[in-house]
RNA sequence: GGGACUGUAGUUCAACUGGUUAGAGCACCGCCCUGUCACGGCGGAAGUUGCGGGUUCGAAUCCCGUCAGUCCCGCCA
């Protein structure tokens, strides 16, 4: 049916018949000769019919229209040397069209237009509905081959580098505590029962090891029924990946050969090697998160114990209650952020206050070196603070000194986002760098203040380091996570291997004995069977794909996602199912729908 | 659950502070054009301004509700 790509056709083809097949991008009719571009995945070719060359096609080709299926033969013509075209890799050829064969016309009027050449975005609700036109366009044309080539890469690096093997695992199976909410599905064989959806292939991949497949990978789909982002779906793919008698070291040295064979495929992007180590404490510390973007500098300064005394109570009374006070130096930051944003009703003092902040305190530093600043600071500065407050700050004439006080999450929280909106704002990132870390040495647990108890960070199954084996409450783990330029796109850890010590976690979290025996205990056990020590990490795959495509939302790493309701524009997924199908299931819904109409309710 | 933004012709946008018949590019339809490649020229058709209500002499514009989409918080590794 087809001898050629339409975008491989190449001057040594010259005089070769060739049957192409494509769509219709655009039909240029100049009334005695008419051009036509002829598209598929592979590129354009120009598809050329007159009157006297080829007059069997010439009416036929009048009535061709932007995004008919044709299939086209010819010879591979040279074209005018006047005529040539630079922009199209095909530009120094064209196909004089002696057969046209109409495959398909297009019988309605096309939702939007899907040439490149027209340059206007198209509203992303429309795209997803008529999805299929939408991934014809060149975008995600280029979007779906580039996540194939990172797939690609990540399978030769992985099988034929690293000895790594592809292993399956369910999709129908275990709900489990901790985590996100499941997404569940009802087993009719077994009335009553439920199927989860996996949130990862966590404790299947962690069973392989037990197995002896010592080194395993997946491309898995993930399943979170939690609120949507640009960055999450409810069905997402993850690179997992799992291996056996392996050190922390090694499996973020074997990592770091894995992404940066990607980034040099992929983008030609050299990562640093070694890639930078930070821990979770120094992150935190310096820029309050634990996915640090280290493309500019603006590091927080803890600035608690020159204040703690001082008689401004917003500062002391913070570090009273066991808070902190932190500084954001904005360098430059008088010319460029102005009082009004700072204040109540200001951009940025939304922005902290979003994050939890009750105030954001400012002192600006002058030329003169004095500092400016609301009175109920000023009188608290004792010459002392302030010298030691411009050293720590490296603060220089111009500068502006944003404060955050309270609780120390709050104030990481809401001093990292300043942090990275005027980074951003002040032209401190340059788009040509990009930056990428490990950030080590995770807090094993965290407080839930609304269940009042202690959560895993990672997992319940991540290892403590071995020195913090005494008190596992304050334990940090062994646990990693890649970050590049901000965002996190990978994570994992060292698993704990030995069954007391996942029973203590267990513990820890406040999962009982019953409950950890009924929900893992098949893990558990199996631990009793010789388990070697083992770990691994999983990547998100969307996000990953998204970053080395520059885009901003994994809707456009993905052919067919949802909406921000968990929609599928296109076939108006999720919908009512038939009651026969609920009565085999034996499920009844408890749903009240709304009202239909307004009417009704009155 | 909460906050913000968006919704005007098939589509991308415009329409001043509420004021006469809601405009333009592309697409669509017709005519013309033999070297274009975002071809060009002339003409035409195309609108429940998301939907419902309200204020007003008068609403795309202001108010309330609602639906959909987006971004964010909560939630989620």
């Amino acid at each position: 049916m087809r001898t050629h790509y339409c975008g491989e056709v190449r001057t040594e083809d010259l005089d070769q018949r060739v049957v192409l097949n494509g769509w219709v991008d655009r039909r240029r009719d100049h009334g005695g000769v008419i051009f036509i571009d002829l598209r598929d995945r592979t590129g354009i070719i120009q598809i050329v019919s007159d009157p006297e060359r080829t007059p069997k096609t010439y009416p036929l080709a009048e009535s061709l229209r932007n995004e008919y299926v044709i299939q086209v033969e010819g010879r591979v013509t040279k074209r005018p040397a006047e005529s040539l075209n630079p922009k199209l890799p095909t530009g120094t050829i064209e196909i004089y069209a002696e057969r046209i064969e109409v495959l398909n016309p297009v019988h309605q009027q096309l939702p939007f237009q899907v040439s490149k050449t027209d340059t206007d975005g198209v509203r992303e609700e429309l795209r997803l509905k008529y999805r299929y036109l939408d991934l014809r366009r060149d975008r995600m044309q280029a979007n779906l081959k580039l996540r194939h080539e990172v797939v690609k890469t990540i399978r030769r690096y992985l099988e034929d580098q690293e000895n790594f093997l592809e292993i399956e695992t369910p999709v129908l199976t275990r709900s489990t505590p901790e985590g996100a909410r499941d997404f569940l599905v009802p087993s009719r064989v077994n009335p009553g029962e439920w199927f989860a959806l996996p949130q990862s292939p966590q404790l299947f991949k962690q069973l392989l090891m037990i197995s002896g497949y010592d080194r395993y990978y997946q491309i898995a789909r993930c399943f979170r029924d939690e609120d949507l982002r640009a960055d999450r779906q409810p069905e997402f793919t993850q690179l997992d990946m799992e291996m056996s008698f392996m050190s922390q070291d090694e499996i973020m040295d074997l990592n770091e050969g894995l992404m940066r064979q990607v980034f040099k495929v992929i983008r030609g992007i050299d990562l640093p090697h070694p890639i930078p180590r930070m821990t979770y404490q120094e992150a935190m510390d310096q820029y309050g998160t634990d996915r640090p973007d280290t493309r500019f500098s603006m590091k927080l300064v803890n600035v608690s114990d020159l204040f703690k005394d001082c008689g401004f109570k917003v500062f002391s009374g913070a570090i009273a209650q066991g808070g902190a006070v932190k500084v954001l130096p904005v360098p430059g930051g008088n010319a460029k952020v102005s009082n009004v944003r700072i204040k109540p009703g200001g951009d940025l003092f939304r922005e902290a206050s979003e994050a939890g902040a009750r105030g954001l305190a400012y002192i600006r530093v002058r030329e003169n070196g004095d500092l400016d600043t609301i009175g109920a600071i000023k009188e608290n500065l004792t010459p002392e603070i302030t010298q030691e407050l411009l050293a720590r700050t490296q603060a220089q004439a111009g500068d502006l000194l944003l404060f955050g006080a309270g609780a120390t999450n709050i104030v990481n929280a809401s001093l990292s986002r300043l942090r990275l909106v005027l980074g951003e704002e002040l032209g401190l990132i340059d788009p040509q760098h990009s930056s990428i870390l490990w950030v080590t040495d995770f807090p094993m647990f965290e407080w839930n203040a609304e269940e009042q108890r202690l959560e895993a960070l990672h997992h319940p199954f991540t290892a403590p380091k071995p020195e913090d084996l005494a008190d596992l409450k304050t334990a940090r783990s062994q646990a990693y996570d890649l970050v590049y330029n901000g965002l996190e796109i990978g994570g994992g850890s060292v698993r704990i291997h030995q069954p007391q010590v996942q029973k203590q976690v267990f513990s820890t979290i406040g999962l009982s004995e019953a409950e950890a025996h009924n929900k893992f205990g098949f893990l558990v056990e199996a631990f009793n069977y010789g388990a070697p020590p083992h770990g691994g990490i999983a990547y998100g795959l969307d996000r990953l794909v998204m970053i080395l495509a520059d885009e901003e939302s994994i809707r456009d790493t993905i052919a067919f996602p949802k909406t921000q309701q968990a929609r599928c524009l296109l076939t108006g997924a999720p919908a009512k199912v038939d009651d026969r199908q609920l009565k085999e299931l034996e499920v009844v819904s408890t749903y009240v729908a709304d009202q239909e109409s307004p009417e009704q309710g009155l």
